[in-house]
DNA sequence: GCTTCGCCTTGACCTTTATCAACCATCCCT
DNA sequence: AGGGATGGTTGATAAAGGTCAAGGCGAAGC
């Protein structure tokens, strides 16, 4: 495979600085980061790597350092279903804790990774000793439920050029103003293959849609580089069928724990 | 209009022992139920009764007694997106202590139902209070969310009639053997044009697939009661697209809060 | 009894998406 | 430069589901 299963593992350093940053730990004092730290593993992985299975006996949560990592489940004749794709600094692999100690759903690399792996024994006991976390990591479940929510929306509500359209305004950066008049450039974050599957549709019907939004948004794509030049256009394309208005950057999910 | 929104107020009695055959409060002590059933409201409403508009502020959340109520948000030209149609037992509301205090979905009763509405400033205290019942939500949201997951996956691998199927395999009791010989009889819980919008299809896609279900499977239709004559058989064309076994009964969401 | 209303079904037709197949572009490798 | 992955696009066709319109049917009301 050219893909393969690479896996090195790095100095760790600086986790606790990282740890603090993501939402779920904010309020963690230093000492109790050193605490969830013990026995950390940070490796670098490549495509394809396979984290865990579900399923499999859950020892350890994840962090995501940076890349790319997908969730999913297979049926026995190989189909996927892509729960979700996650970008850098969520958690996933955490909920098993809460189910009979199995991860409930699979997790891959989808592009290049740096990820952070930590034994939930230690994140057990800081929930049941630590009230305050407790009502972070509920307030993360939270989020996450609203974004799973969401998705569930998108699907029953919006098309496929608007569900690409969504994607791509949920990649500009979160403090855009919806008046912006200058093109804004971005970048896809992963294979477009991926992302179709990620939105739940095939990879012809993607290029296709994305043909359509182009069409109809003036948008220009380039490879994996799209350049909004209108982006009220794309809005108003995009969000009307959807419940939530514009800047919406998943509710702000950068504080989910998946 | 025919099914206006009736309210009628019902003397509160043995509230405590309800909530106590609930999985979320199952660990809680009489007084700590004493304390969350403070200013608890039992209400009886007729089918239409909006409950709580998206957005609004939030102060108590909602357990239900009997009937079913549906959560979903709508867009600006009026399509519903329903999130879950919820049974017996379940709460609801209660995400909003985690938001900015608003509820993050509307919520209607479906079908004539018998609510229970409790202060959120108690519930909120008692996770704050009590690192067990803390717990109790985690694992609570944690089932929820395997529930949601399961529903976009049927939504990405389930054809109309395999999403019917899987329905009706919910529906039959939770003991039931996939074995099981004789005929199993059971009756759909509210409009077929409610389970229709519950799993993302139109009425008339409904009626249709129904039709086709009932061909490949077998079963028996009569309006509203359906009868499962070969359960292998209807197992074997649904859950072949699923990635879970067949007694999966909403992976026990019987505990889930939403 | 008849009427009415809400719910469900059916038919005809159209749109969207999936499927199958071929082809192209790019990058990587040697 | 050539060969072979991998990923993306395009075309033809089929299937699934949505839409619109009409009609059936049973429970509730008169």
């Amino acid at each position: 495979m050219k893909h393969s299963n690479t896996a090195q593992i790095k100095p760790p350093a600086n986790l606790g600085q990282f740890l603090s940053s993501i939402p779920l730990f904010n309020a963690c004092t230093a000492k109790e980061i050193e605490g969830l730290l013990e026995g950390a593993i940070a490796e670098r992985h490549g495509k394809g790597y396979l984290l865990f299975s579900y399923g499999a006996e859950a020892q350890r949560y994840y962090v995501i350092k940076n890349g790319w990592v997908k969730l999913y489940r297979e049926t026995l004749d190989g189909a996927q279903a892509i729960i979700d794709v996650l970008p850098q600094k969520h958690i996933f692999g955490e909920t098993a804790i809460f189910e009979d100690n199995t991860y409930p759903y699979s997790a891959e690399v989808i592009e290049n990774a740096e990820i952070l792996s930590l034994p939930l024994k230690k994140l057990k006991s800081l929930i049941e000793s630590n009230p305050k976390f407790a009502l972070s990591m509920l307030t993360s479940m939270a989020r996450y439920r609203r974004h799973q929510d969401l998705e569930i929306e998108h699907r029953s509500l919006q098309n496929a050029p608007q569900r690409i359209g969504c994607f791509i305004l949920r990649l500009t950066p979160a403090h855009t103003d919806p008046q912006e008049k200058g093109p804004i450039t971005i970048h896809l974050p992963y294979d477009k293959t991926m992302i179709a599957a990620r939105l739940g549709m095939q990879p012809e019907t993607f290029s296709r849609a994305l043909g359509k939004l182009r069409q109809a948004t003036n948008i220009e794509v380039k490879g994996s580089t799209i350049e909004i030049a209108d982006l009220e256009s794309l809005i108003g394309f995009t969000c009307s069928a959807c419940t939530n208005e514009f800047p919406c950057h998943d509710i702000d999910c950068s504080s989910c724990s998946s």
